[in-house]
DNA sequence: TCTGGGGTCCTAGGACCC
DNA sequence: TCTGGGGTCCTAGGACCC
């Protein structure tokens, strides 16, 4: 049976909330009609664009080049931080309509969503559908989006992608021909930076040229990713809508040091702050890790990554510290600047898959710390405690330079 | 490049075992 | 030792997504 799916991709997601938010709280300009940006913070060094407004992207301004590349294209464009509770609430208020129409829906991001409406179309049409969602979420919550209408996810998807704001597509697959196979490869869903390149060195420059590139071909160039971008060109993909709420895989964190941090004892101690972190994720998940992996990134932009297996799986603080510390006097060597320390943890299980007799002999004293202090990131907000050593390698390099 | 932070999946090579 | 072949597990690094 065929498959009817949408694909929902709100338009400008970050500005178009911080837009409604501001309006909400009385402030007078709507930053969707003037050429603005949201933005990282150039002090903390993570000065990159996040979202961009229609009037800013007439500037030619891009997400994920730096603010300072988007004042030279545009000299007045305002610049607004990011606040991620918001874009939760707004992203929850839209899940939340869209259950009206399907059970079915994979939150594929804070601003994405995937419907499979198969068993919810009943007699009428899956462009109606569409249509009655895209009005009622402007109604009612007071942004756009655009729709991709097709038989599968990839179609959908790239179908959403074609031209904004605030459009509905449809993809099917006579009109593949027509619609995705004059559009260059890089515009193909999981053809990145690397690969396109490539590509065009084989005379590969669309995706209709990709999709009639011999399959065996590709796949001997490109493993396993050869055989999917084959397929993707020529609209194939059986995945599944995911509509159920998965466990995460691994769970990490990840800061840009406000200057390079070129002494051990400081990324111990921030390693510590992201250690904390990471495990409060983890234990409010009800899961344990098994595996921690420390990544660093010099001033260069090199990355380096460790990792190393626990003798049993953890959720505890100082556990997944001790181990991310001798990961990180393993891989750094005296003098390397550092730009960026990460700590992630992968293998998790969760917590009452675990036999109680592991846990009986354990002492408790370490459950005990890490829930008082799991209570303080309750009261002062989470992340607290991360942010108060971050403060402490702040003041620690103003003491240095003075 | 004045270049974030959170993820998932894949691959190549080494260790180890039979 | 002029050392096979297949399988599994592990690690480091990379590609891609939003």
């Amino acid at each position: 049976m065929e498959r009817q799916i949408l694909h929902i991709d709100v338009n400008n997601a970050f500005l178009s909330w911080t837009a409604i938010d501001m309006l909400k709280k009385g402030y007078e300009i709507d930053i969707r009609t003037i050429p603005a940006i949201i933005g990282g913070d150039e002090t903390k060094r993570s000065g990159i664009v996040l979202a961009k407004s229609t009037k800013a992207k007439e500037f030619d301004i891009c997400t994920g080049e730096t603010i300072y590349q988007a004042r030279i294209k545009c000299p007045n464009v305002k610049i607004f931080p990011s606040k991620y509770s918001i874009y939760k609430e707004y992203s929850n208020k839209l899940y939340e309509l869209l259950l009206n129409y399907t059970d079915e829906i994979e939150r594929y991001s804070i601003d994405e969503c995937f419907l499979d409406m198969t068993k919810f179309l009943l007699n009428t049409t899956l462009m109606e559908k569409a249509k009655e969602i895209s009005k009622r979420v402007k109604e009612e919550l007071g942004f756009t989006v655009n729709i991709g209408v097709a038989h599968n996810k990839l179609l959908a998807k790239m179908a959403s992608d074609f031209t904004k704001p605030d459009r509905i597509h449809t993809l099917f697959e006579n009109e593949i021909k027509d619609k995705m196979w004059p559009l260059p490869v890089s515009e193909l869903f999981m053809l990145g930076r690397k690969t396109v390149p490539k590509l065009n060195n084989m005379k590969i420059r669309t995706i209709g040229e990709l999709a009639r590139t011999d399959k065996n071909i590709l796949i001997s160039k490109f493993g396993k990713h050869g055989a999917q971008m084959w397929e993707y060109s020529n609209g194939i993909d059986n995945s599944e809508v995911k509509y159920k709420k998965e466990k995460p895989k691994g769970i990490g964190n990840s800061t840009t040091l406000p200057v390079d941090v070129r002494n051990i004892e400081k990324l111990e101690e921030i390693l510590l702050a992201i250690s904390e972190q990471v495990a409060y994720r983890l234990r409010k998940y009800n899961m344990l890790a098994n595996v921690v992996n420390v990544q660093l990134r010099s001033s260069d932009f090199k990355d380096f990554s460790h990792q190393g297996k626990l003798e049993n799986s953890t959720s505890n603080t100082k556990e997944i510290y001790n181990k991310a510390k001798k990961l990180l006097n393993e891989m750094y060597k005296i003098g390397m600047p550092i730009r960026l320390i990460g700590l992630r943890v992968d293998n998790l299980i969760e917590k009452n898959e675990v036999q109680l007799s592991l846990f009986a002999s354990k002492d408790d004293k370490q459950e005990k710390l890490d829930s008082a202090l799991d209570k303080i990131n309750q009261k002062y907000g989470y992340g607290s405690i991360k942010r108060a050593a971050k403060m402490n390698v702040e003041n620690f390099i103003k003491l240095k330079e003075t």
